[in-house]
DNA sequence: ATGTCACGTACGACGTGA
């Protein structure tokens, strides 16, 4: 395969949702999906559909919140579940440590490194689980420099829902999330400090605009009243690589959605082994 | 015109998380 396509959704239950999801990556040829909120256990999970439509698939869920996966149509390498240094969060384990939750799967597709990630919400600033949000996307950062000075030349990527928004026209009123989380200065801080260790935003070169995620609640849909929270952060291996980047408004439309829609990237690897190829040369 | 949805527990309706 000349080009790769990958994309990244928060899915919001694959078990409500696994008839959208597969159609959707079939009908848009996508090769590699990371998804995020998948809410269930291994042996929860819809792998048939998956498997008839011709991907593979990792996860990592260990109850019915948060969960991550990765599907892919080539075989699905060296998996990683959580990175080092995560945080845990909530009741301390017998052994005096904190859960580590299910928000992070590495693999390896195609010769490239990617990760699925979902970014605790934080809920609300002062919130201890702000204080985690936090943190986690330091460790993340550090984990992510410390693999990146140690694999020169890998195509690498963090995928998912950050649960920031970086820039204020990134959601719909900066009246609103005046004092809320999503879009303070230490999480826009915590998300620079990702880019600071060689991640670029592959999409945002070619999509300047454009919300991810559209909450449930208050016609914020309709009235395209939106976050972009969901990005794809890639190495310079990895963004010398895209050719071709789309956030999938669509999905957000139609009959029991998730919330957010997928965010997809087009590698192109040059000339080599692609089946789909006309040969007219 | 529309004013949220998904999960677990447990079989109706609420608590939790986003």
């Amino acid at each position: 395969m000349a080009v790769m396509r990958i994309a990244t959704w928060n899915v919001n239950s694959i078990r409500t949702r696994v008839g959208r999801v597969v159609d959707w990556l079939v009908r848009d040829d996508v090769d590699v999906l990371g998804m995020q909120e998948i809410k269930c256990k291994p042996e929860q999970f819809p792998y048939e559909a998956f498997e008839q439509a011709g991907y593979h698939v990792e996860l990592h869920g260990l109850n019915q919140w948060n969960g991550v996966a990765i599907a892919s149509r080539e075989p699905i390498e060296d998996v990683e579940v959580g990175f080092p240094g995560a945080p845990g969060f909530g009741k301390p384990l017998p052994d005096g440590t904190l859960p580590v939750e299910a928000r992070a799967i590495g693999a390896t597709v195609g010769g490239v490194r990617i990760w699925s990630l979902y970014v605790p919400n934080g809920r609300e600033l002062g919130d201890p689980h702000y204080d985690y949000k936090l943190d986690w996307l330091d460790k993340l950062a550090v984990s992510t420099g410390a693999w990146l000075q140690a694999n020169p030349g890998v195509p690498f990527a963090l995928m998912g829902d950050f649960n920031i928004a970086p820039l204020d026209t990134d959601v719909w009123s900066m009246d609103f999330f005046a004092g809320r989380t999503h879009v303070s200065e230490p999480e826009r801080a915590a998300f620079a400090q990702l880019q600071s260790v060689g991640l670029v935003d592959v999409v945002r070169e070619r999509v300047p605009q454009g919300f991810t995620y559209w909450d449930y609640q208050q016609l914020r849909f309709p009235r395209n009243e939106g976050m972009r929270i969901d990005f794809i952060l890639g190495s310079r291996d990895f963004a010398d690589l895209v050719v071709d980047a789309k956030i999938e408004r669509n999905e957000r439309k139609g009959t029991a959605p998730s919330d957010h829609v997928p965010v997809v990237v087009d590698l192109d690897f040059g000339p080599g082994d692609d089946d789909d190829r006309p040969m007219i040369f």
